[in-house]
This record gives C-alpha cells, sequence and structure tokens, in this order.
DNA sequence: CTGAAAGCGCTTACAG
DNA sequence: CTGAAAGCGCTTACAG
C-alpha cells in the first residue's frame, strides 16, 4: 500500500542510496537531485518507517519512562516536565508500567523491567519511583543502556530525587516551632520508601525537640490502592486519629493526596487540627493546605535532560541532583481557633 | 555487544531460523532442539530485539495514544483504564504529546498528528480529546491505519465519549429544580468543546424552565494554561460571579478542577453559593463536590478493546460507545443556609 | 555528488 | 522437524 525508498528511487531515476540523503539532510546531494527526490516523494505521499531507519541505524529515538502502574498525581506533574523537556528533541517517549508494590525487593518487579530492556526498543530508560536494593539496581548494567532514575538515588546511575527525610524533618519542626506538641503522622503503606523516609524525618524532628516517638504515632488508613496514597487512607488514618484517646494537636501527613482525605475527615468530626503535607500538588494551594514542595515538573525535565547528556556521552560522570524541598505555609498549618503561633517561614 | 539470532544458531548448531521458530513458539520443532537452543540462548542472554521483529513481521506490537501536551487530570484517569486494559494484551503503549489548543480547525495540530501517523510506528492510534471537523477527521484515512477516538466523535472512527450536553443540561436542571433561579456557568475557554458543549447544555436547561439565557450568564477566567482547565482559572470565574451584581444564587461549573478554584473563592470572599461541577474526578468526593460523572478509566479500558478488536479485524463495524453521565449529588449543591431544596436524584 | 553493495536482526514461505 | 534463501525498509562506508 504505501510507498517505500524502492519506489521513489525507482520514479525519481536515482539510487535509493540517494532518496535516504536527502531525506537525511545530507548536504552532499544537488539541489536539482535533492527537489525531484522531494517531488516524486511527496506526490506518492513517502515517508521513511521509523521501524525500518531503527533497525539499520542501530537506535531507536524513544525514551522509555518505566512507573509503577500505581501512578498518581506525583506521576503526572513530572510527565508534564518530561514531555516538555522531549518536545525540543528527537526522542519520541515510550511509557511502560509495572505492577508493583513500593517494596524495595521484590523478583516479579525485577523481572517485568528486565522484560522491557529485553526489548531492545529504546535508547534510553527513566525510571521513575521504582526502588531495589544494591543488588537490584546493579544487574540493569548488564543491558549497557542509558538509565535515569527519578524518585530514587542509586550512586551508579544518573537521578533526580528529594531529600524526602529532610521534608518531614522540616514539616514535623514547624509544628513543633508553633508550640505543638502531640503530633500524629498520617502514613501510607507501612514499608514503602515514601513512608519509611518520612516517618524517619518526623521522629528526627521530635527526637531533635526532646519529644519522645512511639510507633503510636503513626497512623495507617485501610485502603491500600496505590500503597495508600489515597484521599481515602488518609480519610481513614485521620478519622482514627481524631477518635484516638492521646489527645493530638497536630498531624503531619504523609502526601496531599492523603491530606485531602484528612481534611474532609477533619470536617466530617468537626474538629481542625493543623495539617501540613508533603508534595504540594497544584491543588494544595486552592486548599490551603500546607505542604513540602517537590519540584516534581522540574526532576521530569532535568531527569530527561541528563538522559539525552548519557546517550550521546556514555562516558561522562555520573551526576546526582537531590532537592531540599521546600515547606510551603498556608492555612491549614493554624489552628482553627486562630491562634496563629509564630511560625518559622523556611527558605 | 549482545548477542544476536546467528550467535545463537552457531553455537547450537542449527539455523536461524529454528532459532526464530523456538522464540516463536513454532509447535513443530523438536524437544531437543528446542532445549539445545534455549540452552544457549540463556548462557548468551539472548532476546529477540523487538525493533528486527517489527521490521520483519511488519507489525510493530506499538498502540500509540496522541493527546494534547495540556493534558490532565482527566487525561490520568483515562490512562489508568488503557493501561490496565493493554496489560492482558500482547500490545505496549507509547505516548506522543501534540501542542494544541481547543480549537477545531487547526492545520498545526493536523500536521502534528499526521508527523506520528507517518513514522509509521505503531499498529493503532488513540486520539484523545483532539478535535478536528469532518474534513480533519477525513484526512487520516489515508494512512489505513486503525485509530479510536476518546472524548470525540467522528462517524468513521471507532469512539467512546460522553454526551456533554446532557451532562450539563442535568446538572443545570438540577440547580433549576432546586429553585435557584439565577445561574451562573463558569466557562473555561470559549471556542473549546467542552465550553461549547456545555454552555450548549447550560442554556438548555434554562431555555427549558423559561428562564432567559444571555452571554452574561457565562464567566471567564483569565488563565488560559490547559485551555482554562485549571484551578486558578475558575477561582478568577468564581471571583467575578461574586462580586457580580446580577444576584447570582447558584452556579455551573465547567470542570472539578475549576470548581476547586472556585470554592475556595467563596472561601475568600466568605460566600457560598450552590455548585455542580463536571468530570467528578477522584478527589471531588472528599471537597463535597456535587459533579457530572465521567467514566473515564471505563472511557480507557473501552477505546482500547475496540482498538485492539479493530487491529485484529479490520472489517468490523465502527462502534461508538457515547454515556449519558450521572450526576452524583454531594453537600455543594445546597446554599450554605442549610436550606435545602428538594433534590431531584438523577439516575 | 552519486551508486552498488553489504548490513541492521529478524520472519517466513518453500523445499525437503 | 529443519535449513537455505529471500525479504522487511532502511543506512552507510566504499569507490568513483
Amino acid at each position: 500500500m504505501s510507498s517505500t525508498i524502492y519506489d521513489i528511487a525507482r520514479q525519481a531515476g536515482v539510487s535509493i542510496a540517494t532518496v535516504s540523503r536527502v531525506f537525511n539532510n545530507n548536504p552532499k546531494v544537488s539541489d536539482v537531485t535533492r527537489d525531484k527526490v522531494l517531488a516524486v516523494a511527496s506526490s506518492l505521499g513517502y515517508h521513511p518507517r521509523a521501524m525500518a531507519q531503527s533497525l539499520a541505524r542501530r537506535k531507536t529515538g524513544l525514551i522509555t519512562a518505566i512507573v509503577p502502574i500505581i501512578s498518581n498525581y506525583f506521576f503526572m506533574e513530572v510527565l508534564a516536565g518530561m514531555q516538555d523537556q522531549l518536545a525540543d528533541s528527537e526522542f519520541y517517549l515510550q511509557i511502560s508500567n509495572i505492577k508493583t508494590t513500593g517494596e524495595v525487593r521484590s523478583d516479579s518487579v525485577r523481572k517485568e523491567v528486565e522484560t522491557i530492556f529485553n526489548r531492545g526498543m529504546s535508547d534510553g530508560y527513566i525510571i521513575i519511583s521504582i526502588h531495589f536494593d544494591d543488588t537490584g539496581w546493579d544487574y540493569f548494567k548488564k543491558f549497557e543502556r542509558p538509565i535515569a532514575l527519578i524518585d530514587e538515588y542509586y550512586s551508579d546511575y544518573d537521578s533526580v530525587s528529594v531529600n524526602s527525610v529532610e521534608g518531614a524533618y522540616k514539616a514535623t519542626k514547624s509544628l513543633i516551632t508553633q508550640g505543638y506538641d502531640r503530633i500524629a503522622m498520617v502514613c501510607a503503606m507501612a514499608d514503602s520508601k515514601p513512608v519509611i523516609e518520612r516517618s524517619t524525618g518526623f521522629r528526627k524532628a521530635l527526637d531533635e525537640a526532646g519529644m519522645t516517638f512511639h510507633e503510636n504515632l503513626l497512623f495507617y488508613g485501610q485502603d491500600t490502592e496505590r500503597d495508600g496514597h489515597t484521599e481515602l487512607n488518609g480519610y481513614q488514618a485521620m478519622s482514627a486519629i481524631l477518635q484516638s484517646d492521646q489527645n493530638f494537636n497536630a498531624v503531619f501527613c504523609n502526601s496531599d493526596i492523603q491530606a485531602l482525605g484528612a481534611l474532609k475527615a477533619m470536617q466530617d468530626f468537626n474538629k481542625k487540627l493543623p495539617i501540613v503535607g508533603f508534595d504540594d500538588l497544584s491543588f494544595s494551594e486552592f486548599l490551603g493546605l500546607s505542604s513540602i514542595r517537590q519540584p516534581m515538573y522540574q526532576m521530569g525535565k532535568i531527569a530527561i535532560e541528563k538522559l539525552i547528556r548519557r546517550i550521546h556521552h556514555p562516558e561522562i560522570d555520573v551526576t546526582h541532583t537531590i532537592f531540599s524541598p521546600e515547606l510551603i505555609v498556608r492555612s491549614s498549618s493554624f489552628a482553627s481557633d486562630g491562634k496563629q503561633m509564630p511560625i518559622e517561614k523556611s527558605a
């Protein structure tokens, strides 16, 4: 049905090599030849088949993003950054989804990723919010493919991430500084990486303030969708906090999407506690939700930038971009009684 | 570096045809040969290159989703449905972004889509929330490729969409039934398809109730990001409504994401009007936001299902799935004074 | 500036 | 059950 390089060559009275050169903008084709080829190509509606080019060039012009199937708002904003950065490049984006829980050790996750590498369809891979231990990460070296990590750190691959521990620390500390002394945390799946890190930062802030950390300050919702990063999960955890007899007076919340549910719970229980979330999703501003800002859009851009650089220069040194997340203070930081304690405005 | 079918053939003492047969699960390969080939392949870490297979088979195993770069929460939920449906198939998803405004006539948009078709990288294409007139849609027939449409209707391609006019009508009518008689609408970009359709439904409900429609019932925010489908845009439009001297007592809002901004505006102006949104995003439930439900996840699944069916059976009849969207009534339907007018619970 | 030829890494009739 | 050979649609030294 559709024409090939041979059809063009024949009708234009040139060799297929010349047709190929025209479409590759090879400067040493005479103008008259070029025009002739282009005229024939246009009349036949010819365009080079990307598949055939890939095989002959031994590169695909594709970048694959490997993301957990549980992807959420975080991924959406990262994706936007990737797309904008990709727009000016010669690469197209392919997205491959992985069934994964947040666990760091999982053979099935490793195998799914491996299958994607084995297809050999891409010039480079961006792995987002998927966690392995060192052995896991090392395993992928054998494919000898450019890899960049988002929301994860491993010494031997380019990466961009946020210091979650520090973010959680900042959030918790801001509440402590305001004078709150009984602070609970809304968690998601207990053994997921975000929760492990954020609860570490939470604890660090308590420790530093001489406040006793105890497991019973950590609250979990029952909803396990997306490792617990759902509005419902936050609603459940917050309900438990409000019904607890521990008399909490402030809350640090593992993610903004959960905080949305938590806010609803407070409304339903008619009891408002100061709360600080994590992520700073675009809607958080309109909820008056204080949050720890993750520069998701930027992370997407930077990861693509790094990956493309590595595709072109495989030998350059690995780099890691680690953001110190910023605390964005909004009205949710304050108690409903209007008693606004002094706030430490973080940078 | 990595091995090819020739390496395996040589070491296993068979022809490349046999190696190929083994990896294509061709039943007429003897067990002993198969085991030998598999053993060698495994020891060399061999896997067939997808690119080479594509060229030889003349199919790519790829489906391309063409989406506006302004993609949003709507797309995210559609994507989830597509991914789940794809998970059980032999296809991988590629996502290509198009710079587009919501306009129905745009040569630049047509050209961008054309470029994607010209690469010939995919076995089928899903076009999401991109609008053309009939000439525009006809144009793509020349590629002779399976196409499925989401959030759009054209007679000659499989499609899945929602009756927006009806949805807007239902939303508006529910407010009228409650007794509200001065209803404003929060719009997004004026000449975008969603706004055209939803304002039509809005008007239809007013007309039917004998209420006079006038352009000055339509409010627009200044933010033009994502054709105005942003929290900020909704905030701006709602602010204008609240400051208007038209004394509105209820609001229909073009999208939930804008409604989020509109709710914030009401809070800032300390003035609460009943409001009904459109989309029913996952967070809307937790905002108590009444909305018109679009089955986005389902739409994604169905579109993939239709496309795959067409890839395998190009000759079957075109089908269109058009959802009648459902009104979900939540607390935002009611005035702050607690005066709850009788509600017509739609099906 | 242009062409003939080999090669990219597979699949698939065809023949046996 | 297996192999030799042609073909998928390009690119790219090499030679002129």
